[in-house]
DNA sequence: ACAATCTTTCAATAATTATTGAAAGTTTAA
DNA sequence: TTAAACTTTCAATAATTATTGAAAGATTGT
């Protein structure tokens, strides 16, 4: 039997909700998003309250977050006292942003650091030795790995597809 | 003033361990491997505790579990009664294998979810036409997303440094 | 300026997740 | 077979993280 409306709304809700941590973010937030991005209007504070069934506050904090993150934004409505919102709905937009934040937030972060760890003073021994080698190629992995997923990301329209053919070919 | 050893190697066990949601597994997880990951030799489990300041029961079920995930092997020392631990030491064998248990684990799952959501039947209704269209970018995003990275992570030795230069290009 | 409507803040609390440590389990050597 | 040396398990506890809700703060219309 198939899935109805309503049964594979919440399915989606609580599927992209829970993969919160894959991106970084919790599942409140995940799960603002994921009604937002389904939904055919913007949805003030209420009903997103309502329909997720969390408190004004939670709401309140995880929209702030979602638009610092730069995937939600507030819509106004003429004649409308509250406040609307909508997230990104093309889906490599929502993905360049997330991924652009998360090499912001996360990533570049660790690279620096090690980068100093793999640059202390060799001092001859062993240990220190290893640490220096095995460091400097995390760096190395890290800030390529970093530069890749920028490059790709940064692509125009279509850039997986188009990146994905180019691996492949 | 530059770091000195110790230093060095706390800082990057701390940094590494706090890492660990990005690949997402918990802290103590990433902080063992990151010890094993500068050892000059194969380390007990009363090393690694001594080491980390953490207790016999949660060394035993962090490596447990850093076995599941294919980066850390049971080393057998000839004479020794102990059980002696390594992880994996070249960082590209090191991603491959992070990359394809996580895939395994999270993105594959979603990606059947996403799947099932968007095969509703369609009722005519805007609400779900929408979700229908919005939950089938993201399927096709992630499949192709998953797609490319098992395709990267599967190429070999300096995969990393190829793939780039192609996209480049 | 006032009051109605709406949003934000944040201390208290709840829920979740990680950690401990002691008992039970296993392996090895004699 | 026994006991020593070691590992695993898991209920109790601690630490962390998320959520609530009521008070304070904004904004708008009259």
């Amino acid at each position: 039997m198939e899935m109805q409306y309503q049964e594979a709304k919440d399915k989606f809700i609580s599927t992209w909700g829970s993969l919160g941590t894959l991106w970084g973010i919790n599942k409140a937030m995940a799960q603002i998003q994921s009604l937002l991005f389904i939904s055919t209007k913007p949805l003030s504070m209420e009903e997103i309250m309502d329909e997720l069934k969390i408190s004004r506050g939670n709401t309140s904090m995880n929209l702030r977050q979602l638009m610092d993150w730069g995937i939600v934004t507030k819509e106004l409505i003429p004649g409308e006292r509250k406040e609307f919102f909508t997230t990104e709905k093309d889906v490599q937009e929502l993905a360049r942003q997330i991924a652009k934040e998360r090499s912001r937030r996360e990533i570049k972060p660790v690279i620096k650091t090690l980068k100093e760890v793999s640059s202390i003073e060799d001092d001859g021994t062993e240990k220190t030795k290893e640490l220096i080698k095995q460091t400097k190629a995390l760096h190395d992995l890290a800030e390529t790995a970093d530069a890749m997923m920028n490059k790709i990301v940064n692509q125009e329209q279509n850039w997986i597809t188009k990146s994905l053919l180019k691996l492949i070919k």
